[in-house]
DNA sequence: TTTCGCATCGAAAACGTTTTGGACATGGAC
DNA sequence: GTCCATGTCCAAAACGTTTTCGATGCGAAA
């Protein structure tokens, strides 16, 4: 069907040993063959067939991009979409592929993330989103396939990680809380499953404390990272704790549920209660009052890991475990 | 280095076709035999080559899918999500793998989309978010590979389309404002070189007509589809014209930024000025006042392309075009 | 006994490349 | 005249599968 190398041979009468040099730049060709070689390659629209290429070569530069369910995370996209961007970036830059495979695919057809990205034969693999307790990612991990997991604090033989200092992003959000003078500042985690939130619970305790504050489990609730959980939460916390002035957020779009239900029973923000978020998603400019947060470098961490990864595939580098320092954005709901 | 079925072959003592056969589910090979192949096969870690299977069947079960610049058009993303997610779970139901290639990979390599595609031999492709006048998209469509494009209406032999109805989007909405009371209605347009916008642009001078009402060019702007160029067209329309009482946005990024502009100059919204977008990203319900909108379909557009392409593929259905009916949502902005 | 069908298996070709290990000719140095 | 280096080329192996075609053995039918 498809015109081969074999048919760019027969055509310029030569081997299909010297069409592959001549395609491929080598030296050891006579230029006069070489330019009439390409030219038959230009004339019979010859493409070379990289299938064909990947198994000879043992190489499809190509990796794996491991994403959790689509389609369930809708709050993910607002973090995972730059981060995205950046692993495709830094891929491009390089000369990789990329391979989307989400979560869903691979339970479908009952196969471990693992055996498919190694039948598919990818050079390495990054990982996104996935629940701290997924025995497959730990699988991955724990493989010879070279992989980085963001958000994730896995390190190994082959397996570096880039994620923000979700602890220090905390302190800063306390600090920043005290310092407007808050006392008794509530906080809302995300899901105990994700590495992030234990980092960042502890950010905030470590927060408190170091300002002379006792963290207090009254003021403490956890919800789903959906604006949802967060308005049940904050009226969980509002009703036990009518005196809290400020709360902390594990998440941008929990603290915009947050800040509609304490709206909702009357109070006004920030003068009757502050509101700070972390992740730094496009939604703060245009919540009403702008959402104060504590932003995470999406892009960059996208492209730390697809550089990192390029890095153990192309110079045999070692995987490292990166941090990305947060900043704290400051704006009307604080 | 990796296992192959050689070894398994040579471990099992039978030859690589009975392997073959009998990990492929074929009917001709002994009960005890394929037992004991499988037994191996799974002592020995065994995963298929993929890539070998592909250069021999001359299927890879691979489909692109092009996005123009992930970087550059950060607006998009709302949009592209959903439609993202529709694709990978409509490909995902039937066995085919998603390769992401975005145009920057493509301009960056020297080579069209369509030979990027041919040499890793994908079985079809869906293009998104492309320029009407992109000259690789129209190489693409006017191909063998098969292709669905999405928000374009090229049709031809192996390619299809899916999109939202746009000009009866527009005319939904300004039926809707004329059913308010409005009769000096603006419209903010996207760029020119979007083939929605066309669309909306005659659905509409269309919709304006069908209640009596002439098309103004004073009323009417042109801008880039981000919050800025909205707000900044907004601008122009309201010193122009002061008597408008409405507008319609070809974006809710661009209402967003007309609303801002006209709260800034001090109109109220809707009392002062009513605002309608399109697209129903997200963002619609967390802004104040939540943005009434013209919807889109973007999930099921993007099912529906991939369901679509896979009918191509599969089946051999000729390719169609598909218009989504879109629907109104009406918030407290009109 | 011959014939036939059936169940089970294997040898070898094929897919389209890259790469190895020469072959051959030419020309200059000795 | 021999030797060697150099430039140009090719045959064949290899990558890891699937698939075609045929071989073999065995039991039943004729």
């Amino acid at each position: 069907m498809a015109v081969t190398i074999r048919d760019v041979a027969r055509a310029a009468g030569v081997s299909i040993t010297t069409v592959s040099r001549a395609l491929n730049g080598y030296p050891d060709v006579n230029p006069e063959t070489r330019r009439r070689v390409l030219e038959i390659a230009e004339q019979l629209n010859y493409r070379p067939n990289q299938v064909a290429r990947s198994l000879v070569t043992q190489h499809t530069r190509t990796v794996g991009l491991l994403v959790s369910d689509f389609t369930k995370s809708r709050g993910g996209m607002y973090f995972m979409y730059d981060v995205l961007a950046g692993v495709h970036d830094g891929l491009a830059q390089h000369g990789y592929d990329m391979h989307l495979v989400s979560t869903t695919t691979t339970r479908q057809r009952l196969v471990s993330y693992l055996d498919f990205c190694t039948e598919r034969r990818f050079e390495g693999v990054i990982v996104m989103g996935i629940r701290l307790d997924d025995p497959y990612v730990h699988e991955v991990v724990e493989s010879k396939l070279p992989s980085v997991v963001i958000d994730l604090p896995l390190l190994s033989e082959r397996c570096g990680y880039v994620m923000t200092d979700n602890v220090n992003g905390a302190r800063f959000a306390v600090r920043h809380l005290v310092s407007k003078g808050h006392r008794t500042i509530g906080f809302v985690n995300g899901v105990p499953y994700a590495a992030v939130c234990v980092d960042r619970r502890r950010g905030f305790e470590d927060g408190m404390r170091a300002h002379g504050l006792q963290p207090d489990p009254e003021l403490m609730e956890e919800a789903d990272f959906t604006v949802e959980g967060g308005a049940a939460a904050t009226r969980r916390i509002l009703e036990r704790r009518p005196d809290v002035t400020a709360i902390f957020y594990a998440s941008d779009l929990m603290a915009i549920g947050g800040m509609r239900e304490a709206v909702k029973v009357g109070r006004r923000i920030p003068q009757d209660l502050a509101v700070i978020g972390f992740d730094n998603i496009d939604l703060c400019e245009f919540v009403q009052p702008a959402l104060t947060t504590v932003g995470q470098r999406k892009y960059e961490m996208g492209k730390s890991a697809a550089d990192m990864l390029i890095g153990m595939l192309d110079q045999n580098l070692p995987p490292e475990g990166r941090m990305l320092a947060p900043d704290l954005i400051v704006r009307r709901s604080t």
